[in-house]
DNA sequence: CTAGGGTTAG
């Protein structure tokens, strides 16, 4: 490594957008605080005027305070007639150490009260104990007196005060005090650097890093080495982790274990275990805190067994289990199949009387989630006195897991009672609970219930009542969120577009995106995954191309396979199936197994056995148990009369223990939903509803007696086989139109894919009927209006 | 007498 990054050009040094400092840097002169003499133990300040008890409390409260016995330091304080600020700043400072921020602060307030005068040492443990205590009105109260006495200039207060306001999250203050200093000193930079990584601004911490080696005529210390390691993990820079391990070994820091303890966990946060192994390995000496790094590594990057054995190795050379230990472990448990380890873990950290400790908790209660132990999770869940959000989100998630919607939802609107504020995390892990069992009904409940609770107004909550809606078959009333919202985000203009795009309204789709453009919102990837969709979705073959290209071009981004994912699904529509298979082979990304499913379906709808059959292969080398891929090729088997094929099929499922999910279909009604599988008898008006099923076939002239449908093409059905128009879809249908007004749209939900015989039946029976019937599916909506379908055929 | 640093639940 011949020129380190570390010690960037200048010009690179410019490049970087954001720099975290001015440029008045004065040379070596004015870092260091003056000379100042030292008065020895207990003869400090002996030239103040003391009070008539001479020095003898004041060695008495010295060494009261060394020895963290702070009731006694205080009684001995009170003896003291005026005390001086050195007094002042033993006591404040006794608190400090003793983890007492909060008497630390009353003892700095009894200090002003007592008219003694703040100096250059009592600002910086008082600013500290702010930090600790979160206290940021007192820390400003602390800025202002700072400023008054003239103290501002001084690199240890104004250090203190960049570490206040970056730990409280207030970065920009944080900066202004920063770029305000008229010199900086190592510690200075440090503390910037470390405030970016705290408040996860990785890239920013590591322009900083860069930049105050130009500014500072000395080199990185560990301190520094550590903050620049966290912010590599921030950005996953395996590369420029790797540089300034390199720069480490040059400069001697490796040998500090925090360094080496960094290194391991860079490493592991960056996906490279082995250079983490390597650097454990060499370490001449290790804590506790370094196995953890290990274990927690392992578990990280999904290799129990290697976290476990790590952790007999830590126990073998005498290391005492903390509690970071066991959370790590938890979360190398929750990776196996049972709950074996996890629960030895448990009734482990309950002997050693860890508990109760929210982290431990929520770990716990997720583990038990991820091995399907709900019941236990609950249990904890309902021992955690100080809930975090992360407590509920692992709840509501555990929940989710399980596919219990119900208490998820249930759940949710609980947390939405506490004085807890539902973060990213949380919406994205119960949005699917709305959306798979959600109505229009239970969405408008729920979208009143939001706004009674005055989330009304929340772009994040409105942005998935939005995306419910829409998920839920109603995109005016997702519109009509959208043209109210205060403050959209670019969340709020995708979960727009994609609506659209869902409801094969692939225009509209794009209008909005005119619109969202015209608005001044800068569009970012998932935007370009909403636009493709819309697209695809409508056949918008042109436009999808010029959007896939302005995405490279105009905004310079990288198509991820997402992207990919929406241009197979075009192309597929529109193109010929040679051409769909060159694309995919031309990717510069290794397709996954939804891009061979998007050609599996181009293949179907081409019928196109051998294609298919080639994507299906590919498909299971990636995933080999893909259910809904034996349901296609099966099917296409059928149709063209391979038997033997679809039997070499059927029996191999029933080789590896697969079932298909069951076909059920919802369909709403004004106050109420009714759900159906395939052949339903047990609605109470069966009867009718079959024979209305009959009716409508009898009227649009639908075969039931074709050949495919003879014998049974679904290769895990029963024995019986259900006729078309006994289809879940069609029952539900067929009940819906019975059961509403007419000219009212019939909403029905499904849980797969419609089939072909079907899709052809619906378009039918909306003519017949002069009724609108919108079918959801998992991907889309199928609008069924006079004869034909919005999705044009192809889904 | 003072400031900055390594591990933890999604």
């Amino acid at each position: 490594m011949a020129t380190p990054l570390l010690l960037p050009s200048r010009a690179a040094h410019a490049a970087s957008a954001t720099t975290c400092a001015s440029q008045h840097l004065t040379a070596a002169t004015s870092k260091e605080p003056p000379p100042r003499t030292r008065p020895k133990h207990g003869e400090g300040g002996a030239s103040r005027p003391i009070s008539s008890s001479g020095s003898r409390p004041k060695s008495l409260i010295l060494s009261h305070v060394a020895a963290g016995r702070m009731d006694e330091a205080a009684d001995a304080f009170a003896g003291v007639t005026r005390p001086g600020a050195f007094l002042h700043n033993v006591m404040i400072r006794g608190f400090a150490d003793a983890d007492l921020p909060l008497d630390a602060l009353a003892a700095y307030r009894a200090m002003l009260d007592a008219g003694a005068r703040p100096d250059r040492f009592t600002f910086p443990v008082v600013l500290k104990c702010c930090a600790r205590a979160g206290a940021l009105g007192e820390g400003r109260a602390a800025h202002a007196a700072v400023i008054k006495l003239g103290l501002g200039a001084d690199v240890y207060t104004a250090n203190s005060l960049v570490a206040l306001y970056a730990k409280l999250g207030l970065v920009g203050d944080a900066e202004r005090v920063f770029d305000g200093m008229p010199a900086r000193d190592i510690v200075s930079w440090n503390t910037m650097v470390d405030g970016y990584v705290s408040n996860g601004m990785g890239a920013l911490a590591l322009a900083c890093f860069r930049e105050m080696n130009d500014a500072l005529q000395v080199g990185h210390d560990s301190v520094g080495v550590i903050a620049a390691l966290a912010a590599c993990c921030l950005e996953s820079a395996l590369a420029l982790g790797r540089e300034i391990h390199g720069y480490a070994i040059r400069h001697g820091l490796e040998q500090d274990v925090k360094v080496g303890t960094s290194l391991v966990d860079m490493y592991c946060k960056c996906g490279n275990v082995f250079f983490a192994e390597n650097v454990f390995a060499k370490m001449p000496l290790r804590t506790v805190v370094t196995w953890n790094c290990m274990i927690g590594g392992y578990a990280l990057n999904e290799r129990p067994v290697d976290a476990f054995d790590c952790f007999m190795q830590m126990r073998v050379d005498g290391f005492q289990v903390e509690v970071v230990t066991a959370i790590n472990l938890l979360t190398a448990c929750a990776q196996t199949e049972s709950s074996l380890f996890g629960r030895s873990v448990h009734a482990y950290v309950v002997r050693r009387h860890f508990l109760p400790h929210v982290v431990l908790e929520t770990a716990l209660l997720e583990m038990y989630g991820k091995v399907g132990k709900v019941e236990s999770s609950e249990k904890i869940f309902g021992q955690i006195t100080d809930k975090t959000l992360v407590s509920w989100n692992n709840m509501i998630a555990a929940y989710m897991y399980m596919e219990m919607y119900q208490e998820a939802i249930a759940l949710f609107l609980e947390l939405l009672n506490q004085p807890l504020y539902p973060d990213y995390f949380t919406m994205t892990t119960v949005v699917p609970a709305f959306v798979l069992l959600g109505s229009i009904r239970q969405c408008k409940q729920m979208h009143s219930y939001i706004v009674k609770l005055g989330y009304g107004d929340s772009t994040l909550i409105m942005n998935a009542v939005m995306h419910m809606y829409a998920r839920c078959g109603n995109i005016v009333a997702s519109r009509e969120i959208f043209d109210k919202m205060p403050g959209k985000d670019v969340i709020s203009w995708n979960t727009i577009i994609i609506g659209y795009a869902i409801h094969g309204q692939g225009k509209i789709a794009l209008e909005m995106f005119d619109e969202m453009k015209c608005s001044g919102m800068e569009p970012n990837e998932s935007t370009f995954v909403s636009v493709l969709t819309a697209c695809s979705v409508s056949g918008l073959e042109a436009e999808g191309w010029k959007e896939f290209n302005s995405m490279q071009q105009e905004y310079g981004m990288i198509p991820q396979i997402e992207h990919y994912g929406c241009m197979t699904d075009l192309l597929g529509r529109a193109g010929e199936l040679r051409e769909v298979l060159r694309f995919i082979e031309n990717m510069p990304i290794a397709p996954t197994s939804r891009i061979w499913g998007s050609l599996l379906t181009a293949s179907r709808n081409k019928n196109d056995i051998d294609i298919a059959e080639y994507a299906a292969e590919r498909i299971f080398q990636l995933e080999h148990n893909n259910t809904g891929c034996y349901v296609v090729l099966s099917s296409m088997y059928a149709d063209a009369g391979r038997w033997e094929d679809v039997e070499r099929i059927r029996s191999l499922m029933k080789e590896k223990g697969l079932r298909r999910t069951e076909a059920r279909s919802l369909v709403e009604l004004n106050n109420k939903e009714c759900s159906f599988v395939n052949g339903d008898m047990s609605h109470p008006q069966s009867e009718k509803i079959h024979e209305f099923s009959d009716i409508l076939s009898r009227n649009i002239g639908e075969d039931l007696d074709s050949s495919s449908n003879l014998r049974d093409s679904d290769p895990f059905a029963s024995s019986t086989t259900v006729l078309p128009n006994k289809h879940s879809v069609r029952l539900a249908v067929a009940f819906g139109l019975i059961s509403s007004e007419a000219g009212s749209p019939v909403l029905v939900k499904k849980n797969v894919r419609v089939c072909n015989h079907c899709h052809h039946a619906l378009k039918l029976i909306s003519k017949y009927s002069g009724r609108k019937i919108v079918v959801g599916d998992t991907k889309i909506y199928h609008i069924f209006s006079d004869g034909s379908c919005c999705c044009g055929d192809y889904w």
